[in-house]
DNA sequence: TTGTAGGCGTTATCAA
DNA sequence: TTGATAACGCCTACAA
């Protein structure tokens, strides 16, 4: 059984330390932050005495409160972790920050701003906030979040006042993929589409929820296919998973022949993949009878969409220059927001449609 | 371009909105925390002076310093992120957790104890640690965490003085898989290894890394293999990835038929997926010609591996139990470690041996 | 090299 | 219902 707040005394405090070394708190405080000029002699005795008081070190919070400054970004989700950290992009993301803001001595503080909940993010300690893909139901809180003088990254998010963006050319990309089905001779494709906001759940493409839609990427990236595919239909998932993609394409395959499409244009490849493996299942062959196209270019273990075709985004890349951005705000230095692009890789799964 | 901070003048503090508002700090204070009787009037006199000043609400730094809380969680993870994320186990138990903490108004903090690096650990505002099956490694920073009266909570760790332990009976569940190969006819067998520490690299299961082996869930669930196979061999990873479960399969299948194993006792489900496409590539079948049991019962986007016979650990009840325990022991209530059972799952990935 | 003084922004306690 | 006072634990000019 483990008790072990309260099993022990009132911590010691620097000053507490500083009293039983015999030295004044400003002289402990410089033996334990190194932070000034302290005789050797001293620092040990002080460094004794605390390890014989059983002091810690000096408490954070007050250090923070003293410092202006706790150490802590938060990274603001718009989903549970679960939901969030299956997609590969957003952990590579996350990664490039972490690599980026750690070695600054700055740590990831993880925020869900899940629906209804009050938001940690008003009264959490942070230095700043990165917003991963947020969708516009988050404006209020971010509002907030700005009065507080927190400097804000997004990726891939809307435009916002006083936010610096790193953005993706999600139109670009996905009309460049869009435009090598047409180019392939596809003429009859649907889109599965990522989360919309600002409700969740699977069903078809209507023009009521996407004039609702909330979510800047999906948007964009069903506007890039529009360009080359005007008014394209097909499904809205609840979100990057195999098991969506796989959902939504049950839906638009298992139809009669004459109405199913020749080509789906997946919005990320956790979709494309669940869609292949719902062609699979229906004894439908890729690109044979489906071609199929995703985005992102995460490596996925289904060898049937192992060599997808798709866009593969510098997601890394991105996270680290969230995390530059992050510190040059800190540090009080200018930035500019950043759009980065994605490249075409052809794969194995499209090819002209079947005459 | 944006130049968010410093572009403003000094945010305003709490006394400043008193003072304007002409009442004293404390009142101003209970406007806003709702913590104590205040006049209708007065409050809403309070807030909208505050949102004239443009003032976002009580530090939470100074707010952390004054109540000695900051209503942050470490995560502790012996990884990077990347890696750590990669296995759905580990965000599952995170899930947990942070069902259970988020509710009582504490967020995760992502601490990543990779090597060399100073303790983010020891000057990050924490209330609590959850170490994620760290290994003894750790065991320094640890015992300084410790000494500052943080409480501790550890999910598969070796038994450590004063840290709560949700534990999990690796030993045995590892022996019921190896139990099962061995009834249906295995003698020939090969364990592939999570990472075993305090080195990271590929290579054949030694005794000298098996001594010098500092991860404690790998060890304990080769010791249960080894109850049913005494001395069993293999591969060591250097972590739960299916690239990381292929490349070992592909060492240990790529050899002459005599000498190849007839089952593959893979540490995690992941790296058993990886064993199994190994296995495919080299034209073996599963499980005509090679068993392959996981560990942790995950879903599996290949479909080759989609029917594992494995173990079926409860991954989000541990992070929930663990998370639990965080705030018994942030209440000063007492809890006891708790070790849970995960339960055999029959798949289609095992068979008898062919004669 | 060491000590003194003051304050970082809040909130708990108590008295009015 | 409101206000005065005193910390919370530390750090940093500045003075000695």
């Amino acid at each position: 059984m483990i008790r072990q707040e309260g099993a022990v005394a009132a911590r010691p405090t620097l000053a507490a330390v500083a009293r039983a070394a015999g030295v004044s708190a400003s002289t402990a405080s410089l033996a334990f932050s190194g932070a000034g000029p302290v005789s050797d002699e001293t620092r040990a005795r002080v460094l004794a005495v605390a390890a014989e008081l059983g002091y810690g070190g000096p408490d954070p919070r007050a250090r923070s409160l003293r410092r202006g400054r706790s150490g802590i970004v938060g990274a603001v989700l718009e989903d549970t972790l679960s939901n969030a950290f299956r997609d590969p992009v957003n952990i590579a993301m996350l990664d490039g920050i972490a690599d980026v803001t750690g070695p600054a001595d700055n740590s990831l503080l993880l925020l869900t701003e899940t629906e209804g909940e009050t938001s940690r993010l008003l009264d959490a300690p942070l230095d700043a906030v990165v917003l991963f893909g947020c969708s516009t139901r988050l404006d209020e809180s971010v509002a907030v979040v700005r009065r507080r003088g927190i400097p804000i990254v997004s990726i891939e998010a809307q435009p916002l006042e006083g936010v610096l963006d790193i953005g993706e050319d999600n139109v670009g990309a996905s009309r460049l993929l869009a435009q090598h089905l047409h180019d392939l001779g596809h003429r009859r494709v649907a889109v599965v589409a990522l989360e919309l906001g600002p409700t969740r759940w699977l069903g078809p493409i209507t023009d009521e929820r996407v004039a609702a839609g909330t979510a800047f990427t999906s948007l964009e990236r069903l506007r890039g296919a529009r360009l080359v595919y005007p008014g394209v239909g097909g499904v809205v998932t609840t979100g990057s998973a195999t098991s969506e993609g796989a959902r939504a394409g049950r839906l638009l395959l298992d139809v009669p022949a004459a109405e199913r499409p020749t080509a789906i244009i997946a919005q990320s490849d956790l979709l494309a993949s669940g869609v292949i493996a719902a062609a699979d299942e229906l004894g439908l062959s890729v690109p044979g009878d489906l071609s199929v196209v995703g985005y992102d270019g995460v490596r996925l273990d289904d060898p049937r969409a192992a060599n997808l075709t798709t866009v593969v985004q510098p997601a890394v890349e991105k996270g680290r220059a969230a995390g530059r951005a992050v510190l040059a705000l800190l540090a009080g230095e200018p930035v500019e927001s950043t759009t980065f692009t994605s490249v075409f890789r052809a794969g194995a799964t499209t090819g002209p449609p079947r005459v």
